[in-house]
DNA sequence: TTGAAAGCGCTACCAT
DNA sequence: ATGGTAGCGCTTTCAA
């Protein structure tokens, strides 16, 4: 059912259907509630297509996450989802399963798709990010959430990572705990950066050396290696002549991932060793025990990033460069309790 | 960067160009030659909307499901995904959030979005698929996947949720318990009903009396909603005369929100009462105590799911009609272990 | 107030 | 082997 079965129908013209339909000041009423009335009839659904190929927008976003089954991954979808739907965009999700060639994939499938923006969180593998500039010089709106690079100059969208890392750090070390480790992302993003960064920074206001060896890369490609560069972390950690009796786990993934190793490695947490996670979940405080978190404000910070791109996509951005920052919030449960 | 583009600077036609880039035998090796390695060097991405609408098809497939933070549905979202992305189609994911004006809505949206085909898992709230039997008549391919109605004619994928129910139940009673309740998805779709089913009929099996007060509905509409209903839900239960010593949640919503709940009405598992919930998060073992669970195949679900669609949608299956049922495992933890 | 026609970028048919 | 052209369904300008 197009414009133009209805204009035959009808017996007028698909433009006098087209602007009808589009209620414009220059069709008669009668004309447009007869338009309306067949159209409803009928059960007409205007072809988003062709639409889009004419105006070269086609109201659609496109996303690029690491992985979507993931809780702070799915929180932020969630919100970057809402607020699409509100402002009349449809998203188009890929994954880029942390590879830095199937990042590149996904971008050119989505800009061949004609997307009017690009929502992304880059991998960890390689953090260039040059097919993005590309894109970027063609024209393409940008922004990235949560995972960010200074290589690229767009808006931002993440959390105080400096901060929070350091509350993270700063609580173990205020309920007791000197040796601690951290298990990280293994990338040089931004966000890994600066969370290492705020860990080193609360360990060096309180006057505790940072040792290097207390600072693990994890390989967050696939649940496997993820699972397997944990526990060789984990026997690396504990063989040293002073091993960590507090560890910090900087991502939602690697967080997760780590309490069912630790447990089956038999460490009592957090008699054995204090637990302090960057994780989403919300079954954080019906675990044994009760883990502490960094939660981060996932949804907001989906809904700022959707909100800004599609700012910039209809021209209504003032700041667009201006990266936004939200607070991450510790909850201190059991698993880092003074011992 | 367009055809025609390319075309003036090589001095040929558009129609040239595109044989050419297609490979077409109509074209000469060197020209072929020219216009693939000048395409590469402007980084010509084609135009996937003039294609969709000229060839009338999109090879893009609309997702919809109730929500897309919950690590079952996430999961299935992944195995979705990864098939697609194989066959070289696209998705577009809508949440209908429950509601089932919002899952109109979706389908309307993802329709005039020109998909060529629709995985959908149907809202709780109203089980009615006439919108679903419309777009059929249209010609649109449709696969059901997890919840499923038997009012829609169409390919389906679920796991035999009876025989799952039955496990979880026969297991209880295995270890003793026998006053088993149920908190389900208030629904008649096909899923709850088969549920409810495979409950009812291990206690049959093993000479144990329904009891009509032990089966508890709840909201699924929004978490605030859900939470509540579990309460209340909750509260009756232990009102009773003879309370449950069991409890069973037959969906991955309700268990991951009844574990914090009982926890904090202070519950202890099982001692008080034993627990076994359907859910597929990673936590399970880590919960405390270790959650007894019915873990579903997910990503096999989408996996299986999206490509029946494709097959029907590329002409090439046989047989169509047939619903596939996977099956769910029992896996035994501490929260449903004799006392 | 209504209609004719061009054109978005692409493919496919038919000429040359 | 290459090119011209129609047309997918829509919007928009201009004419009637």
């Amino acid at each position: 059912m197009t414009l133009r079965d209805i204009a035959k129908a009808l017996n007028l013209s698909t433009s006098t259907v087209s602007k009808a339909l589009r209620d414009s000041y220059e069709i008669g009423e009668d004309t447009k509630k007869r338009v309306i009335t067949y159209a409803e009839q009928v059960g007409y659904q205007p072809n988003t297509l062709a639409k889009s190929l004419k105006e070269g927008k086609s109201r659609t976003i496109g996303v690029v996450i690491c992985a979507i089954d993931n809780s702070f991954v799915s929180q932020m979808l969630n919100g970057i989802d809402r607020v699409c739907n509100e402002r009349g965009y449809s998203i188009m999700i890929m994954q880029s399963k942390e590879s830095h060639e199937q990042e590149i994939k996904c971008t050119e499938v989505l800009y061949g798709r004609s997307i009017d923006g690009l929502l992304i969180s880059p991998a960890c593998e390689t953090p260039n990010v040059d097919h993005l500039i590309r894109f970027q010089q063609w024209g393409l709106p940008i922004v990235l959430f949560d995972r960010y690079s200074d290589e690229l100059d767009v808006p931002k969208v993440s959390i105080n990572n400096l901060d929070a890392a350091y509350q993270a750090t700063d609580h173990l070390i205020k309920n007791g705990y000197t040796r601690i480790a951290v298990l990280h992302s293994n990338t040089s993003l931004n966000i890994n950066i600066q969370r290492l960064e705020g860990y080193k920074r609360a360990l060096h206001n309180h006057q505790i050396e940072v040792r290097e060896q207390y600072i693990q890369p994890c390989n967050l490609q696939s649940t496997s290696q993820l699972e397997e560069s944990i526990y060789h972390a984990m026997e690396k950690l504990s063989a040293l002549s002073l091993p960590p009796t507090a560890i910090i786990t900087l991502s939602d993934q690697i967080s997760t991932s780590s309490i069912p190793i630790l447990q089956e490695m038999g460490y009592r947490i957090p008699q054995d060793i204090a637990l302090v996670g960057f994780t989403n979940t919300n079954l954080a405080s019906s675990l044994n025990p009760p883990l502490s978190t960094i939660y981060q404000p996932a949804i907001g910070i989906g809904e700022t990033a959707a909100n800004r791109l599609i700012d910039i996509i209809e021209g209504i951005d003032e700041e667009e460069k201006k990266t936004v920052y939200l607070d991450a919030k510790l909850y201190e449960r059991a698993s880092s309790k003074r011992i």
